[in-house]
Parts: C-alpha cells; sequence; structure tokens
DNA sequence: CGGTGGACCTGCTGGC
DNA sequence: TGCCAGCAGGTCCACC
C-alpha cells in the first residue's frame, strides 16, 4: 500500500499525538507479521519516551529516548491510527500501544506484510532491511548522473529499476508509472536504453512528485489512511495509475495497462515511447 | 551475477 | 445470492 507520500503523511500525523509521550503499555494481539513480533522486545519499551517520529526511505522509526528505535513498515495495508482507548478493537489490529492520558495507538495490517521491530541507534543500519537502503527522493545527490550509473549497466525495465528501493528509497509501483508518465518513457523501457538526458528528467521529475503527492497527503484507494483515519487526495491527481481505459489526460489517447512481472504498468502509449 | 516469478496474506470486485 | 478468478500500494527468496 504506502509509498513514501503514505508514510511521510503517517509520520506527519503521527507527530502531535505522540512526541513527548511516554509508552505505558504494550499489547501483541498477533504476532505473525512479515517477521515474527518480539513480544519481550515491546515489553521493555514501557517508560520510553517518543523523541522523534522519521521515516527511512518507506520505514517508519520512533526515536525513544536511551538509543532505542522502533521501527515500522506498513507493508501492502499496514496502518498505525491514534485512537481513544475506549474505540472498539478491529479485526486485524495487531499491537495496541498505550500512551496514558486516554491516546493509543494501534497498528492494524489485515494482509500482515508490515513489520514491526526493536533495534538501538547505533546498530540500525546494521539491519538487513536499512542496510542497503538507496537515496532518499529528496536528497541532492539524486541527479541524472547518479541513476545513469545504475541504469546504463542494467537490462532491467525501468519501471522495475524504480523499485529498486536499494537505488531509491521510497517509490512504489504508483509513483513509478507516474514518474515516466510525467518524464514521457514508456515504463517497460530496458534501463539500458535510456539516456543521460532521459536519467535527468527521471531524477528532476522524482522529487517534485513525490512532493505534490505529499501536499495532497498521499493517494487512498480503498485502505491507506493517516493516524487521524484521514484518506490522501492524490488518486484525484494520478495521470496514469489505476487510469486503465480512462482517456490521457495530455492527447486524445486512452490509458493502457500491461501486467508486466506480475504487477501492473499504466501508460499513455502515444505520449510514453 | 542479474533478472524473473512466485510466495507470503486477506479482502474486494466483477463475471457468470 | 453464491462462487470463483483476478487483482491490490511491498518485500524476499528460489531458481534460471
Amino acid at each position: 500500500m504506502p509509498e513514501l507520500p503514505e508514510v511521510e503523511t503517517v509520520c506527519r500525523s503521527l507527530r502531535p499525538h505522540l512526541l513527548g509521550r511516554t509508552i505505558a503499555g504494550v499489547t501483541v494481539l498477533e504476532r505473525r507479521l512479515r517477521v515474527p513480533v518480539d513480544t519481550r522486545a515491546l515489553k521493555r519499551l514501557i517508560g520510553k519516551r517518543v523523541d522523534g517520529i522519521t521515516r527511512m526511505g518507506k520505514y517508519i522509526l520512533f526515536d525513544l529516548s536511551g538509543d532505542t528505535v522502533w521501527l515500522f513498515h506498513l507493508g501492502m495495508s499496514g496502518k498505525l491510527i491514534c485512537v481513544p482507548p475506549e474505540m472498539p478493537r478491529r479485526k486485524h489490529d495487531h499491537l495496541i500501544i498505550e500512551f496514558g492520558a486516554g491516546h493509543h495507538l494501534r497498528y492494524h495490517d489485515p494482509r500482515r506484510f508490515g513489520l514491526s521491530l526493536v533495534t538501538t541507534k547505533s546498530s540500525l543500519l546494521d539491519l538487513p532491511q536499512l542496510r542497503y537502503v538507496g537515496l532518499d527522493p529528496f536528497d541532492p545527490g539524486l541527479t541524472g548522473d547518479y541513476l545513469f550509473r545504475f541504469t546504463r549497466a542494467s537490462a532491467r525495465r525501468i519501471r522495475d529499476l524504480l523499485l529498486d528501493q536499494r537505488i531509491v528509497a521510497g517509490l512504489g509501483n504508483i509513483y513509478a508509472n507516474e514518474i515516466l508518465s510525467l518524464t514521457a518513457i514508456k515504463p517497460t523501457t530496458r534501463a539500458y536504453r535510456l539516456t543521460r538526458k532521459q536519467t535527468g528528467a527521471i531524477a528532476a521529475a522524482i522529487p517534485v512528485l513525490l512532493g505534490d503527492a505529499i501536499r495532497w497527503c498521499g493517494t487512498s484507494f480503498s485502505d491507506y489512511r493517516d493516524a487521524d483515519d484521514r484518506s490522501g487526495e492524490f488518486q484525484n491527481h494520478l495521470r496514469v495509475y489505476d487510469r486503465n481505459g480512462e482517456p490521457c489526460r495530455i492527447c486524445p489517447s486512452v490509458i493502457k495497462r500491461l501486467a508486466v512481472g506480475t504487477r501492473s504498468v499504466f501508460y499513455c502509449p502515444t505520449c510514453q515511447k
């Protein structure tokens, strides 16, 4: 589900609820996430204060007092939602974190592809999940030259290369397709065929598009919500994603969908060559 | 080695 | 109304 704009929106909406608050209780209702939840590690979080909430790629990091970091990944269907304690539990609520004074945080995830992991600041980058995280999309180092180094040596389709978190961390299938629409490149183009000019256009489009999506609080189809259970609005601004059969916003053509690998690509057959 | 395809899950939608 | 196939925003691993 959530790509960088959704994860960023979740972080921003969590901060007013949780910054400066101390964890008073943790309840584990379901341990079977992508990696089994370590209940004892979560219990040791009781008494720790939330000093910061940040993200690295699509990972959410709760910076806790001492040297502790609580890491989340939302997978496809994960949600972190702040609710009043009296709110009835829903199916697929897997973790409940109490902050006292009527503040509860719940982790909800029907597909259980998400991840909750406790680690330390000093060993954060030793985690297999974070060890090879690529550049943040807003990092000034994300240039046409940077991307060109990867594309020229790769036979992969450019859509798949953009999904590789080791190169750029935070893009998913929606925004990879949208970036290729913005830069007039067909998603199935083999990476080595891109020109330096095209990688420059991609590098420039990435922060612009993601910045827009963040301003619209992300993309919600059915189930993405922020910490206040609000949907995003960017689905109304998509150029190609999930628009199979609908008119291109630029030319008279109709958007096409292809199954590439196990996931769909969307593009305008006229604008994107 | 790089690249592809399937596995991991549940829920929803659309066709019959 | 029910049933079934296909699809979904991500990641990881086995296999060419």
